[in-house]
DNA sequence: GAAAATCATTAACCAAGGTTAAAATCTATG
DNA sequence: CATAGATTTTAACCTTGGTTAATGATTTTC
């Protein structure tokens, strides 16, 4: 069996609404979602109550709380869906149960968290080495469809700054 | 076969002085390293020249450029060694490829890739939820074996900050 | 052990972005 | 269409941290 049969067969089809959401910070959710379309926002709340957005998903993207999945303690974020969305859930236990057995599954596994570890590495980066504005017009070069697609609240969220850093940030790249 | 003889058998110990490079930025390294013992800094230089420090490394944590090994590009970082430093290197090939036939091999990869992910996550929200104070209090807590360990320089430019405004948030936090 | 280099602190000035609040838009929906 | 709610921009003021440069304090190295 290969990892896309694996999904088929043992995930579930999971439409949600704009607005709907998949599992709550501070919750126990222990499956892995992939995105079939739509667009979700994971995001934390911090005790003082603020937000700040760790990462929009798109289609073919995949997410899951690792530290309620694989760690067992509860979900460190929240995703919710900001577009209806299509996702195939699948509990973290399937995969990594067939994982012990089945090499194919393994190493789409391992594939899967090469990929997602270079994308964190990235995200890494990006906070370490570059300023705000900088991460800003990184965003419109590389990812249009977030931009448009996203209120200025939660893309400064996204960025590490307040919607009115934003705006400032915008009317500094416009000039 | 275990993952631990995989590494006994295949890894090569390297044994570097204070100051000695394990790979640079630019270069080619397709090699992964599990540290033994001493210290060392990965840090990227910007185009202009900065320096940041993606991460330091002690005793049993594992190092390698997957931009380099697995993606065969150039590496995005430097590594160096902060103290004398003891390692085993093992080519990223040689463990791709047994994960592809040997079960054991393949589930100790998934863990150990499901481990590094979650620590890039922390880093990541540390970065994007928490002020350069806070992440400068947290490290105090966390890992003194880092703070006592490390310079003024290195340690800014792990949280993001400049060697003064360290100095800065040292003396706001004594106070 | 003295000279050179590195490292840490301080100061003065500046830039980026936070906070609060108000105004201006835009979007839903009754 | 009109009102309520959400979103975005602007402004004023403040905090944090960057930059540059000078001064001490520590290490290295010869």
């Amino acid at each position: 069996m290969n990892f896309t049969e694996l999904i088929e067969t043992n995930g579930k089809i999971v439409n949600k609404k704009k607005g709907d959401h998949i599992f709550v910070q501070g919750s126990s959710n222990t499956s892995i979602y992939f995105i079939k379309s739509g667009l979700l926002k994971a995001y934390y709340i911090t005790e003082e109550g603020k937000e700040f957005v760790k990462s929009f998903l798109l289609t073919n993207d995949v997410i899951g709380s690792l530290s309620s999945a694989y760690k067992g303690e509860s979900c460190s974020f929240s995703l919710v869906c900001l577009e209806d969305s299509n996702l195939v859930e699948i509990p973290f236990s399937v995969i990594y149960s067939h994982c012990k057995t089945d090499h194919l599954i393994a190493n789409s596994m391992i594939e899967l968290l090469l990929n997602f570890s270079m994308k964190k590495e990235k995200r890494e980066f990006e906070f370490l080495c570059m300023s705000a504005e900088d991460r800003y017009r990184k965003l419109e070069m590389d990812s249009p469809r977030i931009l448009e697609s996203v209120t200025q609240n939660d893309l400064a969220r996204y960025l590490g700054v307040t919607p009115v850093g934003l705006s400032r940030i915008k009317k500094r790249v416009r000039l």
